[in-house]
DNA sequence: AAGTGGTCTAGACCACTCG
DNA sequence: GAGTGGTCTAGACCACTTG
């Protein structure tokens, strides 16, 4: 807490550079899990700020999971791990980088395609409108992981034929090129048994396990943007997700 | 909007009456998916409170996913639906009472024991350390559905025995005789086939898909408190998760 | 009694979007 | 230029926890 001087003249708000120093802290180990967080009058007083703007610092880290506040008590730092790779909205792509394997592709098809029923609901298209497909077999360290097969509405990405190299990362040519951030996916997991042909292309025996994988996935607003089916090889594959307490304000 | 009269000497905060307001227009279709929510100014004027707790309001809107703010522009619904059943951290018996169907459980063990390594590092108990197991057939209007083996350290529950009838809700009774809230789970979930002993409890046949389960349940300090490995039938279960994109911050 | 987080106020300035 | 959300201030009262 001590050496950190905050920057008024910089862009980045003071909340943030506030919560940015608290995480340092907790990473170096100077604050350890289970212990006190410096109070919010302690930090408006030390840094010369409101108690609001402290406030938010701490709530920021309350809200990412990495402390938790507790009434009269104070705010603490919480024992859950941070580095853990869940499952987020990622890329296979993304998802390989990550876990520092090379990620390639094989492409089956790249082309412009009437949507089945399925694909229809799912990204809300309308009556006569067109999908762009895309089916690989995606790769990692050149061992075949899964088919997966995209589709997207193409009247949101009419000229991505000839924008996008499929053997790249897709969701990195979305946002550079239609600026499009996923924010949001919905994604159903089944455990099943490998068909014939999804047997031959990743390289394992009929029957064995795998994992199958629908998922649609939304801007910010809600507007559903991709629709991808997958199948996983169920030997080399794990899904790690974190679960919490949550919509109890919904219901 | 124009209806609600906030309720000073309500125990309820402002900014959370105003939130569940906001909530039961969005239900009700009176403010639809993609329409503007009225402004903060707007909100602080017509209810006369500080532009501040409108904010919190909207805020609280944004946290839970049900709408999403632009800067300039406004806050505005989202169209991601709310009423899904997302996995959450649930107890079998949760999970079955919300989708309407009728939990329960034949026990296989219930006894005090020796933990594991794998037990004993996820539940990170110190040497000597003792555990209650707790294994169990799970079943959904009397169709068997999984086989769940729950490990407590028993130091958290020592007379958990005497106290808990195993064939209703463990999560039920650990809140109620131990004030104990979980808030937190890590999943990891494989594709998988069904061994012969699971084949017989489960009444499938051997080498069916199985997806197979191992959790670890958190307090809001990052405190281990149960260890789950389950194995559900793969012709009856979906995993659904909603996915979203986190922890930019913490990278 | 002292310290904590939870809520709330009444202002302020800013950057952004849109007509 | 008018309206929006994002940030920030300097106070205030409250309920809660702990010594």
């Amino acid at each position: 807490m001590g050496t950190l001087t905050l920057d008024r003249q910089s862009v980045v708000p003071l909340y943030y550079q506030i919560q940015q120093s608290l995480l340092r802290q907790i990473r170096s180990g100077e604050l350890m899990a289970g212990s006190p967080m410096p109070s919010e009058q302690e930090i408006a007083t030390r840094l010369g700020v409101s108690r609001m703007t402290a406030r938010q610092a701490l709530k920021s880290l309350c809200s990412l999971g990495v402390a938790y506040s507790q009434r009269g008590k104070g705010t603490f730092v919480s024992a859950v791990k941070l580095e853990k790779n869940f499952r987020q909205v990622m890329s296979f792509s993304e998802e390989m980088g990550q876990r520092g394997s090379q990620p390639s592709s094989r492409v089956l098809r790249f082309e412009k395609a009437e949507p089945s029923e399925e694909v229809k609901e799912a990204l809300g298209l309308i009556a006569g409108e067109k999908i762009i497909r895309l089916k690989r077999v995606r790769l990692a360290d050149s061992i075949s992981l899964c088919i997966e097969c995209t589709h997207l509405p193409l009247r949101f990405f009419p000229d991505l034929p000839e924008k996008y190299d499929p053997q790249t990362s897709l969701y990195q040519a979305l946002g550079k090129h239609y600026g499009i951030q996923i924010e949001l996916a919905d994604e159903v997991a089944e455990a099943s048994v490998a068909t014939a042909e999804e047997a031959k292309l990743l390289k394992i025996r009929a029957k064995a396990p795998v994992f199958r994988f629908t998922r649609t996935a939304f801007l910010r607003s809600g507007q559903p943007i991709e629709f991808v089916k997958s199948a996983y090889r169920g030997d080399r594959c794990r899904v790690v997700n974190r679960l919490s307490r949550q919509m109890k304000q919904l219901v």
